[in-house]
RNA sequence: GGCCCCAUGGUCAAGCGGUUAAGACACCGCCCUUUCACGGCGGGAACAGGGGUUCGAAUCCCCUUGGGGUCACCA
């Protein structure tokens, strides 16, 4: 079927504010921006902060921060405002209030005074006995003497949205195709309305949608069970309902849905930034997982996957999160930037230890570094990972590296080597060279011989990136000094 | 347990009745390179099982098995 018309295509993001925003959540997120921008419709960020106890301070203003960094942007909703708003649900109790009245009024709802304890008592029952889970619906219809005794208990009230016995509820999945839920599958009457006074997810999500002229929602599968409720209330207001499409889960290793717990694999977006992953990586990444655009090509711009996002193609199975793929991809992107462009993001790790680097031109030293390691990282935050030995003001000595010093040829090529370059004055890449050649003519060696004891004596490595560049980044002061300790060191050894 | 969803290599996945069953990540090998890394080339590796439908099933239907989601005054 056609997944819309094109044109007032309305779709929207409505995270909770209890946590930061998750690779799952970006992901939905991602979606429904791509679904939107592809029909040329609408975004909408709303804030379901229905639940007072387990909102989070500043996790509405992470996740914003966060979905802009990732490049998700919205057209309107929270912290940004439009026609339809305010975007926050607690901002929304009044509208929230009149909705209630409407339904009240239809005799659609009633006062529950039943507590947790005894609704809890309840399911464990009928769980026990290996019934569907449904609320009974004992307080459909209370006396008026019952009614007083609670009051007069001290009971507040939840108010319940009536559920027919014989009303059974269907809908088009745009994801998963015709889906049909008996009556005993939704689970009897359902609260509308906490004892609080602030409407349950349930009910506020319907209103909203409604009110903001949602056309589209896309969600995770684990909101399949709530859709047939919300239908209902769409029905019981009269309103048409919006079209859904439910997205696979995203697995922890477990092959269960991620749990905020699992720390298996980094989750939250902002340990990526962290960690220095660019966010069109993670853009891409999460783009592909659970959608594909069909062809071979896994590398696509922005306006690429707005062109070709679909739901039809969007996969029903759940998808176990690829850190490994996730790690190259971005290595993909690193490789794309050049180094000026990286520097900013990439100045956070390195300069901490500029003190050690004795150059001048503190931010021209980064940009030689991060166009010699770039290419081997996965993520920024590795750059002083690999790159230690420069990065460093002190290297330690490997043992591969300690065997090559310890030996009276490669001394002597060191010898040479400290001899020319204490008055070298070209330290580019190109002087080194140039140094490197001149050794080899004065001491009669090239090749491993050369190379093997010059890298081993100034990083304490035998493997690494361009020597010559290496040589430059290090300067002539650093050259000199771990030069000058490692012919020291082999002399205090029996050469072999 | 009730209801619902899902099922191609280790992972992401193409395939939508006829293919030698793509591609990518990871892994292994070779090449390039002073070394490492990058890169290039190559390799191993999959249709959960059983019934149908059909001339012909990875593709359609049913069952089994397996996995998952959900059963809140959470979203």
């Amino acid at each position: 079927m056609d997944e819309g018309e094109s044109m007032g295509v309305r779709l929207r993001y409505a995270p909770s504010p209890t946590g930061h925003l998750h690779i799952g959540g970006a992901r939905t997120a991602l979606f429904n921006y791509l679904f939107a921008k592809h029909h040329g419709g609408s975004f909408i960020l709303r804030i379901e902060d229905t639940d007072l106890d387990r909102n989070v301070d500043n996790a509405a203003q992470e996740f914003a921060d966060n979905l802009r960094w990732l490049g998700i942007e919205w057209d309107e909703g929270a912290y940004l405002g439009g026609d339809c708003g305010p975007y926050v649900s607690t901002e929304r109790l009044d509208i929230y209030a009149r909705h209630v009245e409407e339904l009240r009024d239809k005799g659609v709802i009633y006062e529950c005074y039943c507590s947790e304890d005894e609704l809890a008592a309840e399911r464990e029952q009928q769980m026990a006995r290996g019934e569907a889970v449904r609320y009974s619906g004992r307080c459909r219809r209370l006396t008026d003497k019952e009614r007083a005794a609670h009051i007069h208990e001290g009971r507040k009230p939840t108010l319940r949205f009536r559920v027919a016995d014989d009303e059974s509820v269907e809908f088009t999945d745009l994801i998963r195709g015709d889906m049909i839920f008996e009556p005993q599958g939704i689970g009897g009457d359902f609260v509308v309305v906490k004892s609080n006074g602030i409407p349950v997810y349930n009910f506020a999500v319907v209103v909203d949608d409604h009110l903001m002229n949602i056309t589209h929602v896309v969600r995770g599968e684990e909101h399949i069970s709530n859709t047939p409720r919300q239908l209902l209330l769409f029905r019981a207001f009269g309103w048409t309902a919006p079209v859904f499409g439910h997205v696979p889960l995203i697995l922890g290793a477990d092959g269960k849905k991620l749990s905020k717990r699992d720390e298996s694999l980094i989750q939250f977006i902002d340990q990526y930034r962290e960690y220095g992953y660019l966010p069109e990586a993670i853009f891409n990444f999460l783009a592909l997982l659970g959608w594909t655009p069909g062809g071979e090509r896994e590398i696509l711009t922005r306006e690429e996957f707005i062109a070709n996002f679909g739901l039809d193609r969007v996969n029903r199975s759940g998808a176990y999160f690829d850190a490994a793929k996730l790690a190259w991809m971005n290595g993909h992107y690193l490789k794309s930037r050049s180094a000026a462009e990286l520097l900013p993001l990439a100045r956070r790790f390195l300069e901490p230890s500029a003190a050690g680097w004795q150059v001048a031109d503190v931010d021209a030293w980064m940009i030689d570094f991060i166009a010699l390691y770039k290419d081997q990282v996965s993520c920024l935050s590795e750059l002083p990972v690999v790159g230690n030995v420069l990065i460093g003001d002190e290297a330690t000595v490997e043992a591969d590296a300690a065997e090559t010093l310890n030996d009276d040829q490669a001394v002597a090529v060191l010898g040479v080597f400290l001899e020319r370059a204490r008055s070298w004055t070209d330290w580019t890449p190109d002087g080194m060279k140039a140094l490197l050649k001149d050794v080899q003519s004065i001491a009669g060696k090239k090749g491993k011989d050369l190379f093997f004891p010059v890298r081993a004596a100034i990083t304490g490595r035998l493997h690494g990136p361009d020597l010559n560049r290496s040589l430059a980044l290090l300067g002539q002061t650093r050259v000199l000094e771990r030069l000058g300790r490692a012919v020291a060191a082999a002399g205090e050894q029996p050469a072999t």
